[in-house]
DNA sequence: CTAAAACCTAGAGTATACTCTAAGTCAAGG
DNA sequence: CCTTGACTTAGAGTATACTCTAGGTTTTAG
């Protein structure tokens, strides 16, 4: 039930300076330290970790994730800007999510473009024909 | 068919401290200037700008970018290079989606949490619902 | 012709998120 | 008991990508 920092390391891929950070920064008010002064990780500790990581690969900044944190903290008065957080969040993954497949689609056509001109020796030419041309046309409006 | 810096600052929504930036670290070796030292932009340059976008957009650092811009200039030697490069990036978008749609059922689940805990004006009661315990442990495994 | 706006370079400063170092303390195995 | 490895803090250093400043030049509109 109780992990030392160099566990929590090993468990969640961080390193035990990035754990240290983000206790420094706010992100983990929880750890209990033992007399000595040796940080206690416990199960629900290692849970918050995995929430700031979702947080994280969304794109919320620290700062960000501080705030939520601290509205936890502060107990049920803060249950709706937490909420308007989450909802907020959403909006962003998914804006995210369209921006990628945007772009995923240009690159696939450069992907098919470039194969087709690895196969010929030359790019200039293959650019001029008329499928990869509308195809441009389509996805880079030119 | 040429414009200044600040002309493509309005039209791309990069700053001009940015484009010159971009200049200096060599992302925009096509630029032509004036013989008084003014950037004349051309509507390819432009374009160029458009490709550095999606790049950026999905996660290539300004060093690849740098990278791939600099095999361009040495011509079709260099096309099975960026052909591989692309096929790399396909698979980093593709992950990060896979990831963003991960933890976007978990920002989901959050959002369906906090809405019922507003309504209720408690967290740890709904918290404690079977079909929210149920959710919990399928998403975030605990 | 002049004043204001836009441009130039070189280099310093900022924000974010780590990442590492120094100097020391604590804990577990032989 | 003692060594080795893991831990501690405080603070410095790094990487990335801007962002701004100072001091000066060029362009453009009246």
């Amino acid at each position: 039930m109780g992990y030392s920092i160099g566990q929590v390391a090993k468990k969640t891929g961080l390193s035990v300076h990035t754990l240290r950070y983000y206790e420094k920064e706010g992100l983990l008010p929880f750890i209990r330290k033992t007399s000595s002064g040796l940080r206690v990780f416990s199960d629900d500790d290692i849970n918050w970790l995995g929430m700031i990581e979702c947080l994280k690969a969304t794109g919320m900044p620290l700062k960000g994730i501080k705030q939520y944190i601290d509205w936890y903290h502060q107990g049920d008065s803060t249950l709706s800007q937490r909420l308007a957080m989450f909802r907020q969040q959403e909006q962003n993954i998914k804006t995210k999510m369209q921006e990628l497949n945007t772009n995923l689609a240009k690159i696939q056509y450069k992907i098919r473009l470039y194969d087709a001109a690895v196969k010929q020796g030359s790019l200039s030419q293959v650019q001029q024909e008329p499928e990869f041309r509308a195809a441009r046309l389509r996805l880079f409006g030119h």
